[in-house]
DNA sequence: ACATTCGTACGAAATATTTCCTACCTTTAG
DNA sequence: CTAAAGGTAGGAAATATTTCGTACGAATGT
């Protein structure tokens, strides 16, 4: 049983590049390979068509994604929850990275000179929120 | 001049085991190999001794690590900040998940019913100080 | 009808990362 | 002194990830 180890990951550990699409299928909806790959090379880095292509493919191979396959274009979309999958991503980031203590992220995040102001507002409001 | 690549990201970018090796050394400052394995093989999974000498001789040459050779014994610490290179990684986590915006991840991380009632309060106690 | 454009499939190469074997030297215990 | 234990160096193999060339069919414009 190959498959099995993908099956059981079920796309929760995305590659860098996985996410990039993920991103993509997230915010924009249900997308060709086409539609996906000039979005990527206009926001992120230049790649091919091919590229993107296949990497699509294997992604669902891999059950990150599903598709469509009705209409010639096959449309594509996530098989994965964007919540689920970032929830995902940011317990093994903070565990990685900070001991698995949320608050530590926080203290590091809200030192961080790059910070705008605007988002050190938005996070002020957010906590106002739970501390009532 | 092929060295220049790492050159430029100075250990900015490490990998994943790569990671793992400066949080020991982050955290237990300057050891030996034979310490950093065991703590991975004990905190971690379990890898060869060999392995991690190499990935640190690795992270050497690339200059993520610096080292002591005057003993037999190498030891090895790391040449870049905590800091900066948690940071950095911040920053590109946050690009890469949150559409660049902090507060959006902080939304997340608030959400996330895995971070615990103590965490939540020390995340609040951090919140009532930058409320200040 | 035919050339051009656009699509998929698939194999294979290029990279990046990780792991470990082997050789060989130094230190240590007996 | 000698064997065993523990070090380093380096090459090579194993994996994982990414990129792209080639083949070929379907749609489109002329």
């Amino acid at each position: 049983m190959k498959e099995d180890k993908n099956e059981k990951k079920a796309g929760l550990e995305p590659t860098k590049s996985e996410l990039e699409i993920l991103q993509v299928l997230w915010k924009n909806g249900p997308s060709t390979v086409r539609f996906v790959n000039d979005t990527l090379n206009e926001e992120k880095r230049v790649v091919q068509y091919t590229s993107t292509l296949k990497l699509m493919q294997i992604m669902a191979e891999k059950r990150i994604l599903k598709r469509d396959e009705s209409n010639m274009k096959h449309v594509y979309f996530p098989a994965v929850e964007e919540e689920k999958t970032k929830n995902f991503l940011l317990d093994r980031f903070v565990d990685s990275l900070f001991d698995g203590s949320p608050s530590s992220l926080m203290m590091q995040l809200l030192g961080n000179r790059k910070t705008s102001r605007k988002e050190m507002e938005a996070i002020r409001e957010l906590l106002k929120k739970f501390e009532k």
